[in-house]
DNA sequence: TGGCCGATATGCT
DNA sequence: GCATATCGGCCAA
């Protein structure tokens, strides 16, 4: 049983936790969600810093909001909580299905450099534009982990604000969450 | 309308 | 470890 939409009305801080060992599935793509960040109305979210486009996150829950960054990159995030502002950016994946296609896209060799970055992943995926605003579940299948997994949390990374909070999530110990700067 | 900044990735030293 | 590519979004003017 897929995730439905109701899974991201919980704040976003619960579902940044629990999209921890989610497979994520686009198109003959598929990997499983290894880091993740939460942001909601603080200092550092786009809810702030981008107060027009980042309105979708005090709108919605259970949508797309794909962001640009420094000209050439784009991240994934799934908007969240129902009652407040939330998204949740999704930092890193292990491959699953369709590696082939996602390392020669990446022009990469190993299977941990595929997807181990928040804009890696969305060149992996092949993510076209225009995804923002749409529904999360319309776009992507999101399975549930089948086991469970030693979950880490820490500082947010590349943020100069905010920097105290502990809201990102990575599974403890796995290669395929992006480095540490 | 201009200038500044950034939830990054990569390549070089 | 450090520079830098490269541009959308924001706000001050």
């Amino acid at each position: 049983m897929p995730l439905d939409r109701e899974f991201f009305a919980a704040p976003a801080l619960e579902v940044a936790r629990r999209l921890i060992g989610v497979t994520l599935a686009y198109g003959d793509c598929a990997g499983e969600i290894v880091e993740t960040e939460a942001y909601s109305g603080d200092e550092a979210s786009h809810f702030v810093t981008r107060r027009h486009t980042g309105a979708l996150m005090g709108d919605t829950y259970a949508s797309v909001y794909v962001y640009s960054i420094y000209g050439m990159h784009r991240c994934l995030n799934f908007t969240a909580d129902r009652s407040g502002p939330g998204a949740v950016l999704i930092r890193a994946l292990r491959p699953v299905r369709g590696i082939d296609a996602m390392r020669q896209r990446r022009g990469v060799t190993h299977d941990h450099q595929v997807a181990s970055g928040p804009a890696k992943l969305v060149v992996a995926l092949d993510l076209p534009d225009g995804l923002t605003g749409r529904d999360v579940t319309d776009v992507f299948r999101l399975e549930p982990p089948t086991e469970a997994h030693d979950i880490e949390s820490g500082p947010r990374i590349g943020i100069s604000k905010a920097r105290d909070l502990p809201w990102r999530f990575h599974v403890r110990g796995s290669p395929f969450v992006s480095r540490r700067r």
